[in-house]
DNA sequence: CAAAAACTTGACTGATTGGTCAAAATGTAG
DNA sequence: CTACATTTTGACCAATCAGTCAAGTTTTTG
């Protein structure tokens, strides 16, 4: 991580890196209001009036790594191709979806926490941007099913499944982790929570 | 709502009544830290310390609201009939929750919230009560499988997927209403909604 | 290497908020 | 109707926290 963001200086470039970092961190852990902008601070290494310096108010750190995160999760759904296999397709995303789950759940929780609070950030963002993404997605599912190569599903529902289910993973992790026998608590457990997830979904969008 | 909890006069019964249905519509959209005690006490129509005359803490009004909530949700998993008919039994259990998710959306969310912080409040209850339930219903759904009237699918994970689905609708309200075509919007919309992931998850799962 | 620009921070401020308290108002039992 | 218990509230306090400011220190530039 730390990845320079807008770097103006070398400095800078730096700096902002790391209180998006430490931001990630808490803002995830503790939601917008929960958090303090010294906790920010103190994870950074810096002191408050430095990270002010940076980013004039608690907000705009919230909005810059909340955007930041909503890139990173959106790209592999854009690479949906519309001319490789359906089941093939939905099979790599929803993979590459329960991995990001398992690498990076501090940035699926950030969004959940958004949205769970009625995406007061980011509700325009949701109508236009992602909406259009998403219809567009939705359309070449439908093309598919309109082919025979996907049972007939509603495509908007079947994208909402997807989501769902592979970002429950990261964002009711404790509650997952509780539940589950200890035998299946190991490293590799993500790998069994994709083998399951994937039979259930795979089989039920094949064509009958 | 508003249901008398442990009246020890007529009184306390209605009040605690509406202190909690107020707490829970507050609680639900703004996190507990989001919360402040005066929101609560203007919604539920007295002074502030007239409500702390009842729930002395702020944390008692949030863990006496959660408990409720938590039991609420769970009457319907215990209900699942190990007798019953297998696909049956999952599409009941299934459509309820949709339907809860529909008609109580802030209880859902409520939990949400906690679980994504790390589950301060309820941890222990996860780690044995619920462990213990769901491991319960995870032996139904073995043996169904071992009767062959399921697809062999690790019980856990299916659980984890229809309440990952169901609760997506309720927890993630925004994000699916700023997503779906307008007309998609009717207040029907639930009933399609829980078509579409029946569709998929009974197909998922029928005994091939 | 000197001057300017960029960066850093201790000390502070005002607003918010969880919780207290003592006195008043209301309800209830005999 | 009276005495006692319960309920209600305005005024207040202490802690927390976002954000300011002025005075420093470090880095860059010519």
């Amino acid at each position: 991580m730390a990845v320079s963001t807008n770097k103006r200086t070398r400095i800078q470039g730096i700096n902002r890196g790391i209180i998006l970092d430490a931001a990630l961190e808490v803002f995830s852990a503790y939601g917008f209001r929960g958090s303090t902008i010294d906790q920010i601070a103190a994870k950074a290494g810096m002191s408050k009036p430095n990270l002010l310096y940076y980013f004039p108010r608690k907000e705009d750190i919230y909005v810059t790594v909340l955007e930041k995160t909503l890139e990173d999760w959106l790209t592999p759904f854009r690479d949906i191709d519309p001319d490789g296999d359906p089941v093939e397709e939905l099979r790599k995303y929803t993979i590459l979806k329960m991995k990001m789950s398992a690498a990076q759940p501090a940035s699926s929780q950030l969004f959940a926490n958004e949205i769970l609070h009625g995406a007061p950030a980011i509700q325009e963002f949701l109508k236009t941007n992602l909406k259009q993404l998403v219809d567009e997605k939705a359309a070449v599912i439908k093309a598919w099913i309109a082919d025979g190569r996907l049972a007939p599903v509603d495509p908007h529902h079947l994208i909402f499944m997807i989501w769902a289910t592979t970002q429950h993973y990261a964002d009711f992790d404790v509650q997952v982790q509780a539940i589950l026998p200890e035998e299946s608590r190991q490293p590799e457990f993500f790998d069994s929570a994709a083998d399951a997830v994937l039979t259930i979904l795979l089989n039920g969008i094949k064509p009958r």
